[in-house]
DNA sequence: GCCAACGTTGGC
DNA sequence: GCCAACGTTGGC
């Protein structure tokens, strides 16, 4: 089992869309960056994602599943990209932001502060069990 | 195959 | 709204 954390903006798609999807969930789509594009083929079912928001709020707010694997996103015409299914789980009783994570000595390493610009990151079991502690979970 | 120019992302 | 970081593109 792996951990992930995809990012969007509320404005583009939010955690309140990815709810009101229930158990189905959504095609995450639009990823046009090919290193994003290798961690969604990494993903397996089953695996848990934090939600983050970028731009507004700039925080975790939720945890999501993958429930379909890797396949050509819908969305891109040349084809080269894929995307994957994922339904929202948990809301974090309290959001982490940004702040506090760069201000935790212990997620220094985390990708989203070294490398904020990735839509799609790994993120490590202690990162995970941190955050998630962080969020009231 | 290198590297400069350009475009995009996202935090501040 | 600015600007730094970084990925991508295209000329050579």
């Amino acid at each position: 089992m792996a951990y992930w954390l995809v990012k969007s903006e509320p404005s583009t798609w939010s955690w309140d869309q990815q709810v009101a999807k229930g158990a189905k969930g959504e095609a995450w789509t639009g990823v046009r960056n090919f290193t994003a594009r290798q961690n969604l083929v990494k993903m397996k079912k089953g695996d848990l994602a934090f939600f983050y928001h970028s731009n507004e709020g700039k925080e975790i707010v939720g945890i999501a599943e993958i429930i379909k694997e890797a396949y050509p996103d819908p969305t891109d015409k040349s084809e080269k990209f894929v995307c994957v299914d994922i339904k929202a789980g948990k809301p974090l009783k309290t959001p982490v932001t940004m702040a506090a994570i760069k201000a935790d000595e212990r997620l220094k390493e985390m990708a989203l502060v070294k490398y904020s610009r990735l839509s799609v990151q790994p993120v490590t079991s202690e990162e995970w069990k941190i955050v998630c502690k962080m969020g009231g979970m």
